[in-house]
DNA sequence: AGTTGATCATCT
DNA sequence: AGATGATCAACT
């Protein structure tokens, strides 16, 4: 792996250089094999840029830039230019929630400084031509703080309440709760209509397309 | 079992 | 075509 940026300009100005490369390209410098395709390594292609870009949390739960507090996104893109997936936060708590409030939620924190890379994603391109895309850094602003804590604010009412199995991922306007687990039979503890406790498949705070394609629209029109 | 990285497969 | 619910792998 690189070394580290020290700086958000480091960071960026190497985000930047890595901007109409291939994966293949990329993978061949960083020594990885580039698998055929993406059904048993759905999270390659984060790991390869984590890699170029000196990203240090692994699979720890800290930001991937810890000393610069910033979040790194990799992001699928279509033909048409807007993402094809909605893009994973964090895992969403559903027990021991008393005092919990916005303000020192983790997906706050998480969603404080993101570095987006957009990357082709469609399928019908073999993994290794696809190409990266320019980055942008990325903190919301007043008004899509205020969206965000609404949804968050909503999903998190259900949870306490014991309706957590009634959220479907078309409740909240930019912010969806869906399942995120191995696999049915990974389940965790939640509460239950009347207070008891139940098991449930552990959730996920994941941003709507619609709203990563404005982020993205806005930084392109600039 | 939970975290990280997400995409896959199917339904509407 | 796009969104939803289900799932994959590595690592702690």
């Amino acid at each position: 792996m690189r070394p580290t940026p020290q700086t958000e300009l480091e960071l960026l100005g190497r985000a930047r250089d890595l901007a109409g490369l291939s994966l293949g390209e990329l993978a061949l410098q960083a020594d990885i094999v580039t698998p055929p395709d993406l059904k048993r390594d759905k999270g390659w292609v984060g790991q390869l840029l984590e890699w170029h870009l000196g990203a240090t949390a692994g699979s720890r739960p800290i930001p991937d830039f810890v000393e610069l507090g910033i979040e790194l996104k990799t992001i699928p893109i279509g033909y048409n230019g807007k993402p094809l997936e909605t893009t994973f936060v964090c895992v969403a708590p559903l027990i021991g929630l008393q005092g919990l409030s916005w303000e020192n939620s983790h997906i706050r924190h998480k969603l404080a400084k993101v570095l987006w890379i957009p990357v082709e994603g469609e399928r019908d391109i073999p993994l290794a031509d696809r190409h990266v895309g320019s980055p942008l850094l990325w903190s919301p602003s007043a008004d899509e703080e205020q969206r965000l804590r609404r949804d968050w604010e909503e999903l998190m009412d259900m949870i306490v309440l014991g309706h957590v199995e009634q959220i479907t991922a078309r409740h909240g306007e930019i912010l969806q709760l869906r399942p995120k687990a191995a696999n049915s039979k990974a389940l965790t503890e939640a509460y239950g209509a009347n207070g008891q406790p139940i098991k449930t498949l552990p959730r996920g705070f994941y941003l709507k397309t619609h709203f990563t394609a404005e982020l993205l629209e806005r930084y392109f029109i600039l």
